[in-house]
DNA sequence: CACAACATGTAAGATGTTACATGATTGA
DNA sequence: TCAATCATGTAACATCTTACATGTTGTG
């Protein structure tokens, strides 16, 4: 997914350097979605070149000097096309590695597969819990999009914890 | 995700060509994981330029020669050695641009974001009832793969659609 | 004859990861 | 003093999309 217009969006909100964007970022989607410097400060950069985001150097009281990025208002006006647009649907839940393998069970030892799937599981499951403490940790302070996100996150991985309990029971009765 | 492994383990099956590789993976997929020949072509070339596999052409009595692609012991043993490994969790569903856009809605008129997330809902309904009518289909003579993965899509567009429909009651009451 | 299906590729650019390189400040 | 946090960046590589370029064979 491209960056831009999440970092478009932040800006929106108010101006941030390089490093908060990155922390920002990461904190609102549950640490779901790492930023690296490696693709953050390029993306800056190329926002920069087209003037939809300005920025000026704060001499640093602390660390080194930091570069606060603005949106501008061509940044604005194309974040509101992007946000106004009909976005395509994706259904990527089975694009990864993990689900590719399932193609390639019946190549694998069958005590090696049991082992991988039930890995799996325990791995989900775990996560499930977290998800769902983080679900009833949601109450009337919390802002929209993160109860709306934390209950998406909490369905997705309900419905993979189930699949897989099915795959398992499947998988070792045949 | 890795074109590669799902090309070596369609190639541990039986040598398949450049084109009928496309159409292998995109019918394995359900054609959820298009693949373009700009990114096959030259994933076929790496890999026959590291011994993974080989190829010989075959002249055509139809269209234009074929380039017929088999995988070599090198490329069996690193296939074996990917689909043994353990694969990191990824939960995607929440990387995308709609779900973006999410942390955005408050930027949005009230009746323009209502519009997208209906039409949004419509579009997942009318899939949600294609991936149904795709897993009734799935009989005793469907191979396990196929069955399992129908059934992933199932249940993870499932919990979009619930997803949207709570989203939706809770926008327009808030 | 037109169009779908068969068949292979390149070039440019978007997008993303990993590793490297640097250096200050703050708190234990 | 040592580690964590703050702070910015580059280079190489991996992955993937889109557009372009070409040509044959079979079917209606």
């Amino acid at each position: 997914m491209s960056l831009k217009y999440a970092v478009l969006g932040l800006l929106m909100e108010s101006p941030h350097s390089g490093y908060e964007i990155k922390q920002e970022i990461e904190r609102m989607m549950g640490d779901l979605w790492p930023i690296s410097y490696g693709q953050l400060y390029p993306t800056l950069k190329k926002l920069a070149d087209e003037s939809w985001v300005t920025w000026k150097t704060l001499q640093g009281k602390k660390a080194k000097d930091k570069n606060v990025y603005s949106i501008t208002p061509e940044g604005v006006q194309n974040f509101r096309r992007w946000l106004g647009k009909e976005k395509k649907r994706i259904h990527h839940s089975i694009k990864d590695e993990f689900t590719l393998s399932f193609f390639f069970l019946d190549m694998m030892e069958r005590e090696k597969a049991e082992k991988l799937l039930l890995k799996k599981y325990e791995e989900t499951k775990e996560y499930y819990e977290k998800c769902m403490s983080e679900h009833k940790k949601c109450g009337n302070g919390t802002p929209f999009y993160r109860r709306v996100l934390t209950k998406k996150m909490l369905l997705h991985v309900e419905a993979e914890k189930q699949w897989l309990e099915e795959v398992i029971r499947e998988y070792s009765t045949s």
